[in-house]
This record gives structure tokens, C-alpha cells and sequence, in this order.
DNA sequence: CTCCTATGATTGATCGGCCT
DNA sequence: GAGGCCGATCAATCATAGGA
């Protein structure tokens, strides 16, 4: 097989050259939620990862407890009194039942492969 | 910042490496797809099985290689290299597979 | 033992796809 | 056509394991 690749292997076989994919290349958006409207300190527009306090973690742990989804209504209560954006509760809510799932998995499959082994 | 920071003790993140084989093996399949590292869900099933260690490990490993290679390509060309001439024959044969493969599908 | 790098796990947030 | 959810992934970070 031909690639044009640049490396310049004089007469090596040399099988893996290092190329650039397009994966390697990905880059994504900063986040976008973030609360400008605070000080006057636009422009500084948050491209970090929030990080939530202990309270708004048990908080959104607790109400995650009652009610594995939310309501409209509720994301809007939820995210005014722990001064978080309603897509910050969404995600965290998304991202929890993802997390669930996952442990739900993997709480099972130890079960089934115990079997299996045996 | 004391900040809380107070991820108190996360009794889970009890980390421990995973055997020598398991990761000549994650290795193997990485650089051998590297055009396309992502494996499918079987595919991670199958790798889970072989490196004994959970699915979700093995998508934690392929998210940390990924993000880790590119952030520095350089210094994974040693062991680029020793694994792309260990899987060469193996991405020979798909190479191969997909050609003709190609070549039988053209309407 | 100390210092530093490698590495597994966690998680807020993004991306693409699908559905209502 | 906007908005929510899912599944996968990203990207930054945490905390420990392991080597010099």
C-alpha cells in the first residue's frame, strides 16, 4: 500500500508513522454556561468547568432522590436556590442518570460473570 | 482556597494499574486503530474480557489515551513505533479487507 | 523517604442523533 | 423548530501508584 505521509524514512520499513487523524485534531467549544452577568467582569467569559459546592451537590442529590427527572417548574426552583443556570441543573440531572445507569451495570454484571466463571 | 476541595476521602478512587498484559493489550488495539481509536461497544466487551477489567475501564482507559496522545504526540512516538510494527500485519489485513470490500461494492 | 511523572477515575459540559 | 434526553466523548482535575 502508498500513503503519502512526509516523514522522511530513508529505508526503514518504518510501519507506524506518526500521522495527524482527524480525531487527534477535535476540539470542543468552551463551555458556554457560565454567568456573565455578575461584576464587570465580562470578557472574562468562563471557559472552565464550574465546579458545584458540597450544598448544591447534596442538594441536587437529594431532589435527584425524589424525582429522577424534572419538571420544568421544578429545574427552575431547583436552579434559583442554588444560584445555578437551569441547564446546569438539566445537565447535572442528565449526567446523573447516566451515572446510575452505569452503576446499575456494573452492579450486575459482577453477579452474571461470577456465574459465568463458574 | 481551602476550598472544599472536600472530595473527603472518595473511598472509590482506590485506583490500582492494570496488569502489564492488559495494557499490551489495550496498546495493541489502540495503536492498531489509530487512524480511529474509538472501539465499538463489542469491541470493548471483547477487550474487557481479554484484560479482565470492566467495559467502563476500558472506555476510561481509551478516553485517557486519547485525550493524553494528542495532548502530546511526541511522546508517544517510541511507543507508537513498537506497536504499529507488532499490529502491522493485522492492519494489513484490514486495510486489505476494506479494499476489497470496496471493490465489490461499486454500483 | 522525597519528588516527580504515569495513570485510573470522576465529572461538568459538549456533540450528534433521535424523539416529541 | 425549539427543547429534552441519551450515549459517547471531551477535558480538566483529583488522588494514588510507581520509579529515580
Amino acid at each position: 500500500l502508498n500513503e503519502d505521509q512526509e516523514p522522511a524514512c530513508p529505508s526503514e520499513p518504518c510501519p507506524g508513522a506518526a500521522q495527524t487523524f482527524d480525531w487527534m485534531r477535535v476540539k470542543r467549544n468552551p463551555p458556554k454556561t457560565a454567568k456573565v452577568s455578575e461584576y464587570g467582569l465580562l470578557g472574562q467569559t468562563n471557559a472552565i468547568r464550574t465546579n458545584f459546592s458540597t450544598k448544591q451537590l447534596t442538594e441536587l442529590e437529594k431532589e435527584f432522590h425524589f424525582n429522577k427527572y424534572l419538571t420544568r417548574a421544578r429545574r427552575v426552583e431547583i436552579a434559583a436556590t442554588l444560584e445555578l443556570n437551569e441547564t446546569q441543573v438539566k445537565i447535572w440531572f442528565q449526567n446523573r442518570r447516566m451515572k446510575q445507569k452505569k452503576r446499575e451495570k456494573e452492579g450486575l454484571a459482577p453477579a452474571a460473570a461470577s456465574r459465568a466463571a463458574k | 482556597v481551602m476550598i472544599l476541595r472536600s472530595r473527603f476521602l472518595d473511598a472509590r478512587r482506590k485506583r490500582r494499574n492494570f496488569s502489564k498484559q492488559a495494557t499490551e493489550i489495550l496498546n495493541e488495539y489502540f495503536y492498531s486503530h489509530l487512524s480511529n481509536p474509538y472501539p465499538s461497544e463489542e469491541a470493548k466487551e471483547e477487550l474487557a474480557k481479554k484484560c479482565s477489567i470492566t467495559v467502563s475501564q476500558v472506555s476510561n482507559w481509551f478516553g485517557n489515551k486519547r485525550i493524553r496522545y494528542k495532548k502530546n504526540i511526541g511522546k508517544f512516538q517510541e511507543e507508537a513505533n513498537l506497536y504499529a510494527a507488532k499490529t502491522a500485519v493485522t492492519a494489513a489485513h484490514a486495510v486489505a479487507a476494506a479494499v476489497q470490500n470496496n471493490q465489490t461494492n461499486s454500483p
